[in-house]
Order: structure tokens, then C-alpha cells, then sequence
RNA sequence: GCUGAUGUGGCUCAAUGGCAGAGCAUCUCACUCGUAAUGAGAAGGUUGUGGGUUCGAUUCCCACCAUCAGCUCCA
């Protein structure tokens, strides 16, 4: 290490940062060799690896990636001391702008007025850095890293702004390692719900609506035994269930301020020369049923559940396979109540979201987010209802990251993460505790003084997005569902035409139970049935041939190509019964 | 929306400025088979859409649409 003493191995985060920072300005050293004329913006390390964003005159390609990987190397070979000097800030400014980059003056005019200015220096090439840095470009092992990728990003995140272009990079102190974390990358993308989806026939997606996707039988089936499971949880928790209507006149969305915030992404139109809006979210149609009805402090909470399809105009290039789109299946619920109420809410809340993602065998991380600019209410009620996010969760004894100025904007919120195949993370539950919304729609409940109180409110899911969900789980089990989750359980294998009908007799048997069967009674070899029921990730294989015509049974196989040989079909339907229970409403 | 790449039968992918091919799937026939692909045959494409260049475009050029990667955005 160049000037701190940190514990010399890779699994070090710090040294692994300082490694990939180190990697950057190679990186950065290399493209300016082969083109002196392209300009530095910034170049840290990430989470895996590390990135450069520039401006050059030509828009870089996979085969400049492997002309900047060969200069790397070179440099590498060079064994570069890296050497730190600070220069006051008018030295600093003039060392820039004599090397002409802009970026980096900009940087540093934007640093606070005591800031020391520091600069790492390998070679002849020296870049603008606080540091720490390897204290060699020797130290890095020049086989052992790859630039994945180059795309457009804005300087300084700003879409107002230049767009540059970014160059990812990866690497490790072996060549094993690298080429171990690009095979992990390749299996991972086996499991791309997108294309899981189209293997498994789950949905698709058309031309024709992007953005909005088309559920097939077995996604369908798929969708609706995550919806079966939501309702039982949510009853358990004393949840009741609405609907309201999918679209509502524009004066609604005015007085739910959604008009004013979000009209761009919303899809309108004119009925009776009257401007409707096709809901972007559930919550102004729940106001009105709470305000529908006077309602007690015995009341509260109030817990209203609603499996509602919103529309959002989503920019056409944010959106992602199930992931991100247009048209999606919210499992929303409004949970009135008391301000005393509020932390026993959230935290019965969290309790069913632990609930809920641990059946799935997920794990999520917390973001509070925070008051964004453009917002209603006061920063007194934004401080106080953040205030009171943090404390039920800090009072379970959870982690959080602060999200800042990322909150709704009537209120503050706690999201929860999912991670996709590839360690991206998406939104998928959020808990947002909301007094805007009660003022405006002026709610009230008769409190056990008699009087009229405005209640709070919190806005709520679990799932986020039934399909963004199901895109999630389809690759957290890389499509290789639970039992109870299996659009399909069963598949009967009959072994020759003779064992047809007994198959349909065993499979109308199951049927009767309860479970999701199918035959397959193609005229087809068995080893090419099991082949495809196994590339179809079914749970439970049943060969029927001659053997257990005879004898009654019927051969079970797993999914994983373990052989559980001939049972009763008592004896299936408990075990295929017991496996099923693993769902975890008790 | 921005930058770049991509778009060929249902799917996965070839090829070419001069008759667009393969495997899987589909259909037909034969085979009736016991734990990851039986064989033979047939059918299936205005090469994303619209323009342009050219004797001729699927190939080259332009625009648009969609997808992919990232950025921005995500109530």
C-alpha cells in the first residue's frame, strides 16, 4: 500500500477498492497513449470493479477495449511507482487546464475552498485523485483483468449534461479468479428471468406494447398462486381487500396532487369532454372508500388491501423484462390509523414482510428514503415521519442505508431490495407513511373523546409489482420453482400407449387433490420425456408403464434426477402433499 | 429520453450486393420402447417497418419501431 498499512489480501475490501482504483487510472493512463486527444471525467472504483467516464472524439468499441487491455498490460510490465503530491488549488487549476481537461478543472473549481488537492502520478501520466493507490502498477496482475463493457453516462449523473462514455473494468490478483468470476457472470445469465421466461412459457413481451407484458397459461397459473398465498398472509394480518376503478377524472388527481407531479407519466384521455387518467396507483380510489364511511378510533388500523393494475409511462429505455414496465399488478394496501399507532404499524408491517420474503428464501436490504425537492407538506411533519421510520426499524434491530431526497412526494419511505441474478437490485416492497394524503382528502375517524381526528396513513407492498416479483423468484430459483409454486407439480410419463390411460386415471387422481398435473402421451421414447419434463423444471416425474398397471404404483422421479422408484399413489400424494407445505402459512 | 450495439421461420443460430440455410419445435409415417434426445419425410421466411442507392438489397445508406447494455428516471 502506498501510505497506509491495510491487511494485504484481496477479500480486504479496502485493498480490493484501492486495487480497482488502481485499475482505473491504468486504464486511464492506457487510453490516453493510444488517443491523447480523449478527456477525463471521473474514474472510481465500484462494487465489482471499477469504471472511467470520458469524452473522446469516437465512440469506443469492443475491439478499442482490447487495445486499451493490451496497453494496460503493458504498463503493468512497466512497474509505475504511483507517486502523491498536493498542490495548492490556483497550481492545481493551471496544471489542468495546461493539460486541457475541462472535467478535471471543473472538479476541482467544485472542491470546498480548505480541500487539499491531491494528485497520484504514475509515469508520465498523472491524474486528480484523493487516493489511496497501490504504490505500483506492477502490483497489478495484468492477465487478470478484462474491460466488460463501455456505455454512455452523463458527467456528473446529469442528464442536462455532456454524455460521456464509461469503461467498465474487472479485475483480480489470478487469472483463475477472473476467469471464475466471468463464468459466474455467464451461468448467471442463464437465469435471466427474460429468457427463463420464455424457456418455462411464464409471458412474453410484443412489439406491440412494449412495456406492457402478455402472461401465459403457466405464468398466469404462476401469478395467480403468489396472488392465493398474498390473500391468506394478508387475512392473517387482518387485512380486508377492495378494488377500485382503473381510471378516475382529472379533478381526483388534481386534489391527490398527481396531476401537479406526475401528469407526463400518467396515460390520459377524454371522456364526455372530461379529462380522465388511467391510475399510475391505487391510493386516491382508497381515499375515497375510506372516506366513504364514517369511521371509530375502534377502527384503527385500518388495514385495505388491493391487488391494483397500474399504468406508468415509463421512459421506453428504462424498461427491463418484467423487471421495469408500463402496466404492472401493485399488491398495494392503505393501513389507516392513530400518530400513536404508527410505529407498532410499521413494525407489524416489516413483520410481514420478513414473513413473506423469508417463504421465498429472499433476502432484502432497507433504504430510507428522504424528502425529495419537489414535495408536499412541511419539513417539520417530512423530519418527524422520518424520525419515526427509523426508530421501528432500528428498534428491530435492522440495518438501513439513508436514500436521500428519494422519498414519494408526500412522504418519506423505507424500500426494500431484492437482488436479480446478476447482484443488480431492484425496489420490490416500500412502506411509506403518509399525512398528506389524509389532509387532502380530509379523512377523519371519531376519536374516544368524540371529536374528529385526521388519522395517518401508510401507503404499502410487499410483492412491489406482482411481475416484477415473479421476475425476481423466477431467478432467485433459476426457474426451478418450489413444488407449491410449480405451475406444473406433476408430469405422467407414460412408458408405451398401453399405460395411457392408467396415466390419465392416476393423473384425474391428483387432479381431484388438488394438484397441477399433466401427461405427456406423446409417442415418444420415456428417456425423451423425462428429458423435456426435466428441461420444463417439473418437481415430480411419475413413469407409468406395464410394472405399475400391475401393480398400481406409480415411479417417482425428482426433478433432480434422483429415482424414488415405484410407490402407491397414496403414497405419492403425501409426499408430493407434505412438500407442498413448505408454504409457510401456518 | 440519452449513448452504443442488435433485429434472419415458433425458438436458438448460419450465410450472402445475384435462387436465404441448419438444429430444435410443428405435421405425417414407421417404431411401442422403463428413467436426460428413435428414424424417415413434409411444411414453414416479403430477412423489424418505411424510404433511398443499385440492373438487382436480406446485405450498403437514411428514418422510424423494438430489444440489449449502461446512464437518467422510477409517485
Amino acid at each position: 500500500m502506498a501510505e497506509e498499512n491495510i491487511q494485504y489480501t484481496f477479500e480486504n475490501p479496502e485493498y480490493r477498492a484501492t486495487y480497482w482504483h488502481t485499475c482505473s487510472h491504468v486504464m486511464a493512463q492506457a487510453v490516453k497513449r493510444l488517443w491523447p486527444e480523449v478527456k477525463l471525467a471521473i474514474g472510481p472504483s465500484i462494487d465489482e470493479g471499477w469504471y472511467y467516464d470520458m469524452d473522446a472524439p469516437f465512440a469506443f468499441t469492443p475491439e478499442h477495449l482490447g487495445q486499451i487491455e493490451g496497453e494496460m498490460r503493458k504498463i503493468c510490465k512497466e512497474k509505475l511507482k504511483l507517486e502523491r503530491f498536493e498542490l495548492p488549488r490556483p497550481e492545481a487549476l493551471k496544471f489542468m487546464e495546461e493539460k486541457d481537461e475541462p472535467f478535471k478543472v471543473e472538479l476541482i473549481c467544485d472542491l470546498p475552498e480548505d480541500a487539499v488537492i491531491s494528485f497520484y502520478k504514475q509515469g508520465e501520466f498523472t491524474d486528480l485523485c484523493a487516493g489511496p493507490h497501490l504504490d505500483s502498477t506492477g502490483r497489478i496482475k495484468g492477465n487478470a483483468l478484462k474491460l466488460t463493457a463501455c456505455n454512455a453516462a452523463y458527467w456528473r449523473g446529469d442528464s442536462n449534461r455532456e454524455t460521456l462514455q464509461r469503461i467498465y473494468g474487472i479485475a483480480f490478483p489470478k487469472k483463475d479468479e477472473l476467469d471464475e468470476y466471468l463464468a459466474r457472470i455467464e451461468e448467471a445469465k442463464k437465469r435471466d428471468h427474460r429468457r427463463l421466461g420464455k424457456e418455462l412459457g411464464l409471458f412474453m413481451l410484443r412489439d406491440e406494447g412494449p412495456g406492457f407484458p402478455f402472461f401465459l397459461p403457466k405464468g398466469m397459473t404462476l401469478k395467480n398462486i403468489l396472488l392465493d398465498y398474498w390473500r391468506k398472509v394478508h387475512k392473517k394480518y387482518g387485512y380486508v381487500e377492495i378494488s377500485t376503478p382503473i381510471m378516475l377524472n382529472r379533478q381526483l388527481w388534481e386534489r391527490s396532487g398527481h396531476w401537479d407531479h406526475y401528469k407526463n407519466n400518467m396515460y390520459t384521455t377524454v371522456i364526455d369532454d372530461v379529462d380522465f387518467a388511467v391510475k399510475p396507483m391505487n391510493c386516491p380510489g382508497g381515499m375515497l372508500v375510506y372516506a366513504s364511511e364514517p369511521h371509530s378510533y375502534r377502527d384503527l388500523p385500518l388495514r385495505v388491501g388491493e391487488i391494483g393494475l397500474v399504468h406508468r409511462h415509463e421512459l421506453s429505455g428504462a424498461l427491463h423484462g418484467l423487471f421495469r414496465v408500463r402496466c404492472f399488478n401493485q399488491d398495494d394496501a392503505h393501513v389507516f390509523m392513530t400518530r400513536e399507532q404508527m410505529q407498532d404499524v410499521i413494525q407489524e408491517t416489516v413483520r410481514l414482510f420478513d414473513e413473506v420474503y423469508s417463504t421465498f428464501g429472499l433476502s432484502y436490504t432497507i433504504e430510507l428514503s428522504t424528502m425529495p425537492e419537489d414535495h408536499i407538506g412541511t419539513v417539520e411533519e417530512w423530519e418527524r415521519n422520518q424520525d419515526i421510520l427509523k426508530a421501528a426499524i432500528t428498534d428491530m434491530g435492522k440495518d438501513f442505508v439513508i436514500n436521500e431526497g428519494d422519498g414519494a412526494f408526500y412522504g418519506p419511505k423505507l424500500d426494500f431490495h431484492l437482488a436479480d441474478s446478476l447482484g443488480r437490485t431492484w425496489q420490490c416492497g416500500t412502506i411509506q407513511l403518509d399525512s398528506q394524503l389524509p389532509e387532502r382528502f380530509e379523512l377523519e375517524y371519531t376519536g374516544e373523546d368524540g371529536q374528529k381526528h385526521r388519522p395517518v396513513m401508510i401507503h404499502r407492498v410487499v410483492l412491489g409489482s406482482i411481475e416484477r416479483f415473479i421476475g425476481v423468484i423466477t431467478e432467485h430459483f433459476a426457474g426451478a420453482f418450489p413444488a407449491w409454486l410449480s405451475p406444473v407439480q406433476v408430469k405422467l410419463l407414460p412408458v408405451t400407449d398401453r399405460a395411457a390411460e392408467y396415466a390419465g386415471q392416476v393423473s384425474a387422481k391428483l387432479d381431484g387433490l388438488g394438484f397441477r398435473v399433466e401427461v405427456d402421451s406423446r409417442n415418444e421414447k420415456i428417456g425423451k420425456k423425462i428429458r423435456e419434463a426435466t428441461l420444463e423444471k417439473i418437481p415430480f416425474m411419475l413413469v407409468v408403464g406395464d410394472r405399475d398397471m400391475e401393480n398400481g404404483t406409480v415411479s417417482v422421479r425428482r426433478r433432480s434426477g434422483e429415482d424414488l422408484g415405484a410407490m402407491s399413489l397414496e403414497d405419492f400424494s403425501t409426499l408430493l402433499g407434505d412438500e407442498v407445505k413448505t408454504m409457510a402459512i401456518k
